[in-house]
DNA sequence: TAAAAGCACTTTGGAATTCAAAGTTAATTA
DNA sequence: TAATTAACTTTGAATTCCAAAGTGCTTTTA
């Protein structure tokens, strides 16, 4: 096996970025105030981590009016999806490499 | 389960010391020069990432004259060890998550 | 014994990252 | 039309990270 470390994805490797992608694969869809209060940031720190997120194209954003109130949707691209998986890979060859 | 990521060890984030931490629990013991070639960074470098897991006493150092040489050897203390099994369990606990 | 060399740092200076807080914009409600 | 709310953007500061240069100690070489 190739140097697991090697196989982490710089984007994924803080821990408020991995928490974002972790939600939006799990789940169809997630908006911005519900991933604040998840997550437990700043709207600006979370603006910024979503922002860095979107320039990788690890995710896709749509805005619309719900309730009459702006509201900002998340979604995981497949890129994100994939990178994500790629990233937990290479988790588990370095827990799986301990374990030995 | 409470949050997994909110048991993610700060210190153990990085990916340097991520890779010092795994080398050190799985040998009894590392020595500089040997840690500095096989994660692949300057010496300079080696030291400061060295000098943060020892301010966490996750490490301790063995300095000596090996082959007429100087030679620092370096392990992992218990705390160490103890802090980067649950840095593990944590990751592992996200991995679970993720597969349901 | 003086100079050179090697190891393991420490220091320095700069770049990148992260954050909270303040400011901004657009749409809606009063 | 003023106030409110969501979702940013900007700002400024703190922290982290890094390579490169400099240092101290010991051994080797001349």
């Amino acid at each position: 096996m190739k140097n697991p470390f090697d196989n982490l994805d710089k984007s994924l490797e803080h821990r408020v970025r991995l928490q974002i992608m972790s939600v939006l694969v799990t789940n169809e869809a997630y908006d911005f105030n519900s991933l604040k209060e998840l997550i437990g940031v700043t709207d600006g720190n979370l603006a910024s981590h979503m922002k860095a997120l979107e320039k990788e194209k690890y995710i896709s954003i749509t805005k619309s009016f719900a309730d009459r109130k702006p509201n900002t949707k998340y979604k995981a691209t497949e890129r994100g999806r994939t990178s994500f998986r790629k990233h937990l890979e290479a988790l588990e060859d370095i827990l799986k490499q301990q374990k030995k």
